[in-house]
This record gives structure tokens, C-alpha cells and sequence, in this order.
DNA sequence: TGGAATGTTCGGCT
DNA sequence: AAGCCGAACATTCC
């Protein structure tokens, strides 16, 4: 579900409704969301004032008046307002205003104190420079696909993304990324910002459940290329999308758009 | 029933 | 020593 995409159309629709309200309880019930001491953790929240929500990566960062609070939706995380709650409801934040839910059924979500983690990641992908893309791609002896789900290489894009901008590049996933010359990696660059902001404009793919915090679903999954095609046409050259498995995540390209 | 699913971390290996 | 790979995490859905 969370990709850079899908987490930016949820912080653009958290944003205006949480900024600036009192968060005057919060409940945890969860030892994987929330590792650690929830109690505490409610305590640290207790009457604290959302003064900012911003994303970093696929990370949803609060700053409050005191400390800061990260949110990471894992696979499949929601942020709810006003939802009814569900035998997957992990965290409860009641506010001056309404009340906010975090579901999550495989709970490999995070509800964190601080942005440690977030702190650790490689830039934003529509921010890099192309420069110190090329520079930092010509550094990495790993393949591509493995590459752009590094976080730390870059921030935000996972299984569904790579893939689609690997096709849109043209590029074969498991491309060695230093052996890539100046003109493909510069291809590279121009379709990740395209594809991540055609994705951010549609409001991000919905392909199994993923809704925005309103609860409305994104539209590029209807755009999807290669991402779940196995078998179908390529949409340039009528070819069967291949799947493969590459750093034990389903990869999907066109044999013949995308040759080694 | 087994396998795969939009993600991250950790141990083991090179 | 950096960096990669596979396993593990919990749950649902084919």
C-alpha cells in the first residue's frame, strides 16, 4: 500500500485537520506497532499540540509543541479520522476535534516517539539533484531494482514504484547501477519524477485496500504498467509482462522494453 | 495447503 | 568494513 505517493496523499490530507489540534488522549494496544512502553508512550502524548505534519521517506512525522511523533504504515497501515473502530485499530488519538485511528491487520505499522528513523534516510527522490543522483548511482554495484528500494539510497519508493519506473526508463531491473552511462541513468532520474508525480497527482495506487486519511482510494493504480500485469501486454509493444524475483520481491518488466 | 502480499530489521556472509 | 541476501515479523487472501 504506503509508497512515497500513497504516504504524500495521506500527510496532504492529515495535514489540515490535524495541525493545530490538541491530541487529548491517546491509547496504544499493540506490542508490534508500538514497541516498547505504551503507557508511557500515551503519557508523552497526553496533551500535546500537532504544530506540523510533514513526510520524510514513507515516514509521517508529527511535530508537536513537546517532541515529535513518527508514523510508518508498513504494508498495511491506515490513518482514519472518525472511522468506527475494528478488531485491527491499534491507536487511538482523541483530539479537541474528532478522533484519529490507526488500523493496521499485519501490523508491521510503527507508531514511534521521535524520527530517529527517519533521520536515516537518503534524499527525497523529487528533490536529489540529477548530479548527485549520477554520482551516488555510479558508486552502487548492486542492481537497480534493489537499489531504489533502498531507503537509504533514496527515500520512499518501494515494490510498486520501482517497477514502474524502471519500465518507464526503459531499464532492465537487474542492471547493475554503476554500469549504467550518463544517458540511461539520466533517463532513470526523469522517470522516477515523472512516475512519482503523475502518482502523487492521481493520489496514489489502490491496489488492495490502501484509502487516504478522508478514507477515499488513489486512481494509478489504473496507470500501472508492468506492477501486477504478469502475462498482460505490454501497453508499448504487446509483449507479456515477465515477473521475476529479485531481492526476494516480485519484480514485473517487459522482456522487450526493458532488455539487459 | 502453500505462497505471496504495497515494508523494515537483523544476523550471517563475503 | 561495507554491503548484500535471506529469514523473520503478523495477517489475509487467493
Amino acid at each position: 500500500m504506503p509508497e512515497l505517493p500513497e504516504v504524500e496523499t495521506v500527510v496532504r490530507t492529515l495535514a489540515p485537520r490535524l495541525e493545530g489540534r490538541r491530541i487529548v488522549e491517546a491509547r496504544f494496544s499493540s506490542r508490534f506497532v508500538t514497541p516498547g512502553n505504551r503507557a508511557a508512550l500515551a503519557r508523552r502524548v497526553r496533551g500535546r499540540t500537532v504544530t506540523r505534519v510533514y513526510r520524510r521517506g514513507k515516514f509521517i512525522v508529527c511535530t508537536l509543541d513537546q517532541g515529535e511523533l513518527s508514523v510508518h504504515l508498513g504494508m498495511t497501515g491506515k490513518l482514519l479520522f472518525d472511522a468506527a473502530p475494528s478488531p485491527h485499530t491499534h491507536a487511538v488519538f482523541e483530539l479537541d476535534t474528532g478522533a484519529l485511528l490507526f488500523d493496521d491487520p499485519r501490523q508491521f505499522g510503527r507508531i514511534e516517539w521521535g524520527a530517529k528513523r527517519a533521520s536515516r534516510l537518503g534524499p527525497e527522490p523529487l528533490d536529489v539533484t540529477l548530479d548527485d543522483f549520477l554520482h551516488r548511482l555510479a558508486l552502487r554495484k548492486t542492481r537497480l531494482k534493489a537499489l531504489l528500494l533502498n531507503q537509504t539510497f533514496l527515500a520512499g519508493i518501494g515494490n510498486i514504484y520501482a517497477d514502474e519506473i524502471l519500465f518507464a526508463a526503459g531499464l532492465y531491473p537487474r542492471t547493475i547501477a554503476s554500469r549504467l552511462r550518463a544517458a540511461r541513468a539520466t533517463r532513470l532520474y526523469r522517470a522516477m519524477r515523472e512516475v512519482l508525480s503523475r502518482a502523487i497527482e492521481r493520489r496514489g495506487s489502490s491496489i488492495s485496500d490502501y484509502v487516504d486519511a478522508e478514507g477515499r482510494p488513489g486512481a494509478f493504480q489504473l496507470e500501472h504498467c508492468v506492477y501486477g500485469r504478469e502475462g498482460q501486454p505490454c501497453v508499448n509493444c504487446g509483449s507479456a509482462i515477465r515477473k521475476i524475483t529479485i531481492s526476494q520481491r516480485g519484480t514485473h518488466y517487459c522482456p522487450k522494453c526493458q532488455r539487459s
